[in-house]
DNA sequence: TTGTACGCGTTATCAC
DNA sequence: GTGATAACGCGTACAA
C-alpha cells in the first residue's frame, strides 16, 4: 500500500547491520549468523522492502528478465506459448520481454538488438527467418533457446517438434480411413516446419505405396486465408481428392469454409485434417481433427530450459512426440 | 556484430568531449555546438554505442518500458490488443512488458507490484476484476491507462468502448431482420463489459417494445465452451428464439457449434451475431456477423494515451464507435 | 556551451 | 561471518 521508496540500505540501517549483509542474506551469497539474519528479515518486512532489478540489474550484471523472440504475439499458436513461457519464469523472479519478429528476417534482428540493449538474461528464440549463424553468434554472448531449428552450439538449446513424423501421422490416419487421393495444404516454405510437414506427407504416401502427385498440394501461408484459396486453387484445378491435410489448423480453418463455399462437406465429402490442435479447432463445424502439439507446452519446455542454462545446467529436454487427435472432421470411406 | 560492450564513457573519449556532452546528445537536454556534436555522432556510429537502458534506468529513473497487464495473453483478443500495443510503444524506444492477471483479482495485484519492483514508467491495464480504488493509488505513483471501466482521476486515462451501444446495435440488428424472440449469451457478470452489453440488448428490445425475457439469457463466461453450454441450457428450457446475440465472437463460436449439434442451422434455423469481431470470425461457417470493436485499434490507442502522458500531456482520446459487421450468419425472417 | 563531481540502489572484492 | 569500499553506466546539478 505505501508508495514510499524502500531502500537495502534503510533496512541495513534499521536492523543495525551493514548494506552487505543485508544483500547477502536476499542472494543467499553467503552464511550469516542467525540472529542478524533475524533481524533483516524483521525489517525487510516491516518496512515492506522490495529489491530494485534496475539496481540489481546494473551492480550484479543480471536483469532477471528473459527476452522471447515470438514471431506474431496475435497469432493463437505463440499467444498459447508465451502464456506457458510466462507461467514458469514468473514464479521463478523472472520477467519474460516479449518482442515480436513478424516472420522477417531484418525486424527478428532488430528484436534481439533490442534484447541485449536491454540486457536480458537470456533469449527464447521461436521459429523465424533469420539465419542460424547469427542466432549461435548471440547464443556465445548469452544463453539461448530456440525452437523449430536444428542447431547444435554451446550454451544453446534447441527444442525441436517432430513435424516429419507429425505430418506422417495425419496423413497415415487419412490413409488408415481409406482415403487414396489426399490433398496436402503446405505452409510458407519459408518455415523449416512446413518443408518438414510436407515431407511427412510424403513419407507416409511413400509407405502405402501411392505415388506423390505435385497437383495435389496447394501452397499457403500458414493463416486462414490461405487455406481458403488454396481450396479454391485445388479445385479449380479439377483434380479429385477425398481428403485434405492442411499444415496447420488456421488453414485448415480456411479451407474449411472454402470446402462449404463450393458445396462440398466435411466429412461426408471431404475428410479435413489439421495441425497444431488449437484451442479453437475443438469447436469448429465439425471439430476438427488435427495432430497434437502443444504450444503451451513448448512454452513451458522453453522456458524450463532456459532456467536450466541459467543455473548452469545443460538441460535434457524431451519434447512430446506429436499426437493423433482425431474428431469429427475426418471419416471412413464407403 | 561486435559483442563488445560499449559505454558512453568510451565515446566521450574517442569524440574527444566529457561524457556529459555525450549524454546531452542522446538526449537532447541542452545544445551543443555542431562540430563537437559531429564528432560525438561518429564516435557512436563507428563505435556501435547503444547506451544501457538498465543504467539509465538508475540514473535517469525512468526504465522505458512500460507495463502492461492483460487478463489473457492466449486470448485472439488480448494478443490482438497487445499487438498494437507493440507497434506504437517499441517506435519509440518503449518496451512492453506483458503480465497477465488471468481475471483474477489477487493474480492482478501480484502484476501491478511486479511491474512496480521492475520501476515501469507507466502502465496499461486491460479490464480485470481489481477494485478501481487499488488503480486509482496506482495511479498516484506513475502515469496509467485503463480500459473497460469508467474512472476518473489525474493521471490516469480511461478508455473505454460503449459496450451499451454496440450491444444494442447488434440486436437491433436481428430486430431490423424480422426477429422477435432473440435469445442472448451474457458475459461473465463480473465484467463490466458484460453487463454493458446485456444492457445494450435490453435498450433495444425496450425500443422495438419488446418485453424482456430473462428466460432468453443464458449466462456464459466469454470462452468457447460457455457459448455451447449456454445453447445446451437455452434449448433444454424449450424456449422458442430465432435470433441468438452472445456478448463475444468466442462464444457465438460455440454457439454455433452447439446450434449445430441440435441440428439447427446457422442462418436458415437461427440467426446468430457475435461481439468483437475476432479476425477468425471472418472463417467460421458460416462467416459470423459482429460488432466491430477493434483490439488491435483499442491497444493502439492506449498506448499512444500512455505516450502523451508520458510527454506531460493530457491525452485527447476518443475511442472508435462499435460498427455493425454483416456477413452471412444473419438473415431476414420469413 | 561545456566539464566536474556526485548520486541512483545494488553486488562484488577485499580486508578484518 | 562481517563491514568498508569500489564499481556498474548514465543523468544532472553545479560550477566554469
Amino acid at each position: 500500500m505505501s508508495n514510499a521508496v524502500v531502500t537495502l540500505e534503510m533496512v541495513a540501517k534499521l536492523a543495525g547491520v551493514s548494506p552487505s549483509t543485508v544483500s547477502r542474506i536476499l542472494n543467499g551469497t553467503a552464511k550469516v549468523s542467525p540472529e542478524r539474519k533475524k533481524a533483516v528479515d524483521h525489517a525487510i518486512a516491516k518496512l515492506g522492502f522490495v529489491p530494485n532489478p534496475v539496481a540489481r540489474g546494473l551492480a550484479g550484471g543480471r536483469t532477471l528478465s528473459i527476452g522471447v523472440v515470438t514471431q506474431a504475439i496475435d497469432s493463437p499458436f505463440y499467444g498459447s506459448a508465451l502464456r506457458g513461457i510466462e507461467e514458469r519464469l514468473v514464479p521463478r523472479g523472472y520477467s519474460p520481454l516479449f518482442v515480436s519478429g513478424q516472420w522477417n528476417a531484418e525486424a527478428e534482428a532488430h528484436c534481439l538488438e533490442v534484447l541485449r540493449a536491454r540486457r536480458v538474461d537470456g533469449i527464447i528464440f521461436f521459429s523465424g527467418r533469420i539465419s542460424d549463424k547469427v542466432l549461435k553468434n548471440y547464443a556465445r554472448g548469452m544463453p539461448m533457446v530456440v525452437t523449430g531449428r536444428k542447431i547444435k552450439a554451446s550454451g544453446l538449446v534447441s527444442l525441436n517438434c517432430d513435424n516429419v513424423e507429425g505430418a506422417r501421422v495425419a496423413t497415415r490416419h487419412l490413409l488408415d480411413l481409406g482415403h487414396r487421393q489426399i490433398a496436402f495444404i503446405s505452409g510458407d516454405p519459408g518455415h523449416a516446419d512446413a518443408l518438414d510437414r510436407l515431407q511427412g506427407y510424403k513419407n507416409a504416401l511413400a509407405e502405402a505405396a501411392i505415388p506423390f502427385d505435385p497437383e495435389l498440394v496447394a501452397e499457403g501461408g500458414y493463416h486462414e486465408a490461405s487455406g481458403l484459396h488454396a481450396v479454391h486453387d485445388l479445385l479449380a484445378k479439377g483434380k479429385r481428392f477425398t481428403a485434405l491435410f492442411a499444415a496447420n489448423d488456421q488453414m485448415a480453418i480456411g479451407a474449411l469454409l472454402g470446402l462449404n463455399r463450393h458445396s462440398l462437406r466435411v466429412p461426408e465429402d471431404v475428410s479435413l485434417i489439421g495441425y497444431d490442435d488449437l484451442q479453437s479447432s475443438l469447436f469448429s463445424c465439425p471439430p476438427l481433427s488435427s495432430v497434437h502439439q502443444s504450444a503451451h507446452e513448448l512454452g513451458q519446455l522453453a522456458a524450463d530450459a532456459m532456467l536450466s542454462l541459467l543455473a548452469g545446467q545443460q538441460p535434457d529436454i524431451r519434447v512430446p512426440v506429436p499426437r493423433l487427435v482425431s474428431r469429427e472432421s475426418c471419416r471412413r470411406l464407403r
